[in-house]
This record gives structure tokens, C-alpha cells and sequence, in this order.
DNA sequence: TTTTCATGATACCTTTTATGCATCAGAAAC
DNA sequence: GTTTCTGATGCATAAAAGGTATCATGAAAA
């Protein structure tokens, strides 16, 4: 026979009273019942839990060893079943969120503040990464909700915009346009451009592209970084200019000047993005504040 | 029917196969039974913690959630057990040890290191306390093992010497006895002591006051302190001379000057105690090594 | 398409486990 | 003494768990 959570409820109660007989009726059982739970718990253990007599018992050194550890065990199964119950209704659980650095440098800090105030078992795991990352994670389910730069229009995903961006030009301090006020995007057709990866930064260049194409010229990209950071510390360097939105360049350390672009009109948008059917809890509820937040 | 640790067991299985049959196989029980107890649990849980169909079986939600608190409680339950067996064997259990500060000055540590070495799984719970409060802890059950200021002659308890400590005199810096190499008993007949209370130090007294009785004269005892450094601050800031021993003094900071007395001939003894009957193993463990300790 | 195969669920019966009742044996209180 | 506690035991019953046979369903094979 094996021990079971009854045999250490069984054990507790009588460690706490000891005496059987009270155990027994604050357990709503009978005595024999209990006396002979202890005695298989301690014969499927070999060790002896109580020092009984007719006058009393009292717990052996081994007996309070089992006592904390069964308490801990049955602390345990209770918190364990009540986590379960509040997953299985979405009033906990984990949300997986990916980014971009345009997202984190705007929107999205306040967002997650807010869903987390209304939904505060929820636990949200960032993850960084471009667009094209984070819709392929979204397909392969490691992922329940994208902040990627838009528009999206890929069929089983549904979108929101949460943020627009205007794009701006990005020059280190000296640079020939450094001391203008603004900028026309032809005036950048000669000059050396600091990116990021051409696939991954994909959808970004999808929408900066056209606009250059329509000002006459394809920017000559010379060096590559990673990220937004290493952008604007390659452009600080000089080795190039860059351009960005206004609040990633909120984030840069010095030595750079930010420029607007005259002659864009349209804005980037950056959208949360999701799966459009079979929805986790935590997702959906996200789903509902993301809708929320729009209607006020 | 309430939730069980065979629930969890059996869940855990099948949460890792993800097919009844094959689950129910390394159960060694048959399919309809462990497809029975994991509809009892979800009944029980009023929680869906598999999705099933005839092609694929997996986890929801809610099921990862009581994977891993199902895990933890496993987990806990074996090492409950296994604990509770160690120490009704008296491998793992804890050892209540008071001690003076003439012991923790000079031969406790040591004694200890090497009885964690031999006994790794037995946790020492040092409590400071004059003699008279240990052998008080001793009676109460408090304590299992006393190092105390000897020698102990009561009834009920066993005793063995563990420390010997010859009395010096310490004396603040620019005392008029300060310069020289030694002193006799009967030189300090008119000094002010400083000294701790008269009853929780009575088993320092009963050794010192007769070599004062025999120099003729009794102590006048004009600051009290409760314990050693307190003694020793007060003498240095000239409150009076004390007698304590050498190991003592090695902890004082600085201005203070150890004399030794040259007509004190016998030596002050610490000695271990314990009850004499109904040992808990911890406490046997202890008492053995001191044996074996003495006889090499 | 039909057939076959593997899946999980159900019905029915057996075995195992847990429980209750009645009672015993020993110590303490009266 | 007698009574009154204590925990332990024997026996019968109830409840839980398990096994065998079988069903319904969907995917893969023929």
C-alpha cells in the first residue's frame, strides 16, 4: 500500500490534537479508522511518528520531520489545485509578447502597466524581436501576441494599431545637414546609410522604401546593425546617417541631431497582432483591453 | 471523492506519454481505469486538463499549470519521506547546544566543525546561556547538549571535560599593577572587580571565590555585566580589575593587560553535559564522538 | 470506397482499501 | 475496588480502484 495525501491530513490533524479519539471526530471519522491509517503510514515509512501510551501521545523527532514536510506537501496540493482552477478560467497564467524596438520605446511599457493593473495573475514574458520573427512565432505558437510594425494583412492573424510614428532623419553632430531645421528626402540621396538586416528589417523597409523610390533614389546601406541601439551608436560614429522615429531617438545617448522629414506626410504604425482563432485565455483577455483602451 | 497523490501520479504519467494506453502501461494498470482517474480528477477539479481526441491527446492550459505544481508536490512528498527515515536513524535531525563564553572561546568551535564533519546531516542550534540557565534548559528538555562551566556532580545528568582554563588577571592599561609579570591572589584584596550577576554566574563563583577566601578576602564586586565583553569593556575603561581566563582575554580589542596569578594552581573546567537517560540519536551521535574524541 | 487499425470511453464485475461498530486491555481517577 | 479514560483489534460493510470485454470514432491502408 502506498502513502496518500489522507494519510498525512490523517497525520496532521492527530499531531496537532494528540489523541486519537478528538482527531477522529475533528476528521469525522472513527477511531479504530484512524488508528489504523497511522499505523499503515508508519509501517509503509518503517519508522515510528508517534510515542503512544494510554496516557498520551506525543510526536517522535521523526514524527515533527514528517510533520513539516507533510504540511509543506499539503500547502502545496492546495495552492497547486487553486492555480490550476484560476488558470482554467483565465484569471491566471502567462501571456507571451513579442516586440520590436520601435513598440518598446512607446507604447507598450504604458500598455503592459495598464493590463497588468486589470489582470494582475497574468504574468507577461517579453520577447524581443523584428516583425518577420515574431509573425513566424506567431504560426509556430510560441508566441500569443506581436507588436510588429504594420500594416499586417496576413490571412488567420487580426490586428489593432497601437502606435504611429513619424519617421525623422537621424545625422551626427557635424554632419553637413546637422545645423538645418529640417530636411527634404532627396537631400539624402548620396549619403551613407546605417540599417539593420535587410530581411529582418523587412517590413520596415517596406515602408520607408517606397517613399525614397518616389524621391528619386534607393538608399546606399554601408553598414548593418542589429538593433535601433547599434544603429544610432554606428551613425554617433560617423559612420553614416539613419532614419528612425522620434521616439527611438529619445533613447540615444548624445552626439546625434534628429531631422524631420518634410516631405513625409504618412505615418509608421506599429500594431498588436494575433491569431485570429482558438485563442488562449490570458490572449484573449488581452484581446478585450486592447479593444477597451480604443473606445475611450 | 477527494484528489489524491495516485491522481497526480497517474496525471504526470500521462501529461508526459499523451496516450492513455501507453500511459496506462508504464502504470502497470489497465487503460479504462487510468482513463477513469483522470475524469475523476478533472471532476473533482471542475477543470479540463487534457484536450482529447482519437488522434492526439495534450496539455491545456490549465493541465501545464497542475504539471508542475503535481511535480513539485511528488517531489516534496519523496523528500519528506526521506527525511523522516533519516531521522528516525538519526542520520539528519537537529542538536540544541548551549555554551558560555568560556566554551565558544576556546574549544566549541573546533568540536563542532568536526562533528559536522562526521554527522554532515545533523544541524547544530547553538544557544548562549550561563551554566545555571543551561542546566535549567537541560531539565526543561530545551537543550540536548549543555558546555558549561564544571564541574557538574548532579543527579541525572553525565558530564565530560572538554576545556581547561587557567585564571588570569586583567587589569586596564596604566593600572598601578599593569607592569608587572604576575600576581598573587592576596595583592588584589583592595581592587574594584568588575564581574558578572552573582547568580547566573554562581558556577564561576563556587570556583573562584574559595582561592579569594583562602587570600583572605572576598571580592568587592562594584560593576556587573552580562557577559565577558561587557566585563572586559568596563575594565578598560577603568571601572575596576576582573579574573576570567586566557581565551577570553584573546578577544579583547586592546588597553587591557593579563596578568597571571601566580598562587592559582588547579584550573577551571568546561564541561559538556547531557541528561543521562532518553537520548534523542542526534544527542547520542554527540555523545559518542565526544567518547571518541577523549580516546585518541 | 471499404477495411483496418488505433484511439479513448463505457458497462459490468472483482478485488482492494477504508470505515464503522463492538469490544478488549491497560492506566489513571475516584 | 469501580469507573473512566486511553489506544488497539476483530469482524462485517461500504467505497474506491482495477480488470475484461466492448463500443464509437477518426485516420490510414487497401
Amino acid at each position: 500500500m502506498k502513502i496518500g495525501l489522507r494519510h498525512i491530513r490523517y497525520f496532521l490533524v492527530l499531531a496537532e490534537d494528540l489523541n486519537f479519539r478528538r482527531a477522529s471526530e475533528h476528521l469525522h471519522i472513527s477511531q479504530p479508522a484512524l488508528t489504523r491509517t497511522i499505523q499503515h503510514l508508519e509501517a509503509e515509512l518503517h519508522v515510528t511518528l508517534f510515542d503512544r501510551s494510554q496516557n498520551f501521545v506525543r510526536l517522535t523527532d521523526a514524527g515533527r520531520a514528517f510533520r513539516e514536510g507533510g504540511q509543506r506537501v499539503l500547502n502545496g496540493v492546495e495552492a497547486t489545485i487553486d492555480l490550476t482552477r484560476r488558470v482554467s478560467i483565465g484569471e491566471a497564467g502567462a501571456l507571451r509578447v513579442g516586440y520590436t524596438d520601435f513598440a518598446i520605446a512607446d507604447a507598450l511599457p504604458e500598455l503592459l502597466k495598464q493590463f497588468h493593473q486589470r489582470h494582475p495573475g497574468i504574468t507577461v514574458r517579453p520577447h524581443h524581436g523584428v516583425t518577420t520573427a515574431q509573425l513566424q512565432q506567431l504560426r509556430d505558437d510560441k508566441l500569443d501576441i506581436g507588436f510588429v510594425t504594420g500594416p499586417v494583412r496576413q490571412p488567420g492573424f487580426r490586428s489593432r494599431v497601437v502606435q504611429t510614428d513619424r519617421p525623422i532623419c537621424i545625422v551626427p553632430e557635424g554632419h553637413r545637414l546637422a545645423s538645418r531645421s529640417s530636411v527634404e528626402l532627396a537631400e539624402l540621396a548620396d549619403e551613407d546609410f546605417v540599417h539593420g538586416p535587410t530581411e529582418a528589417w523587412a517590413h520596415f523597409y517596406d515602408y520607408l522604401f517606397p517613399h525614397c523610390r518616389k524621391a528619386g533614389f534607393q538608399p546606399r546601406i554601408v553598414q548593418e546593425a542589429f538593433n535601433s541601439v547599434g544603429i544610432l551608436g554606428l551613425v554617433s560614429c560617423g559612420m553614416g546617417i539613419t532614419i528612425l522615429t522620434e521616439s527611438i531617438y529619445d533613447f540615444a545617448t548624445g552626439g546625434l541631431v534628429p531631422l524631420p522629414i518634410s516631405d513625409i506626410d504618412d505615418v509608421m504604425v506599429t500594431e498588436a497582432v494575433w491569431a485570429s482563432e482558438n485563442l488562449r485565455l490570458p490572449t484573449q483577455h488581452f484581446v478585450d483591453f486592447l479593444e477597451q483602451s480604443d473606445n475611450h
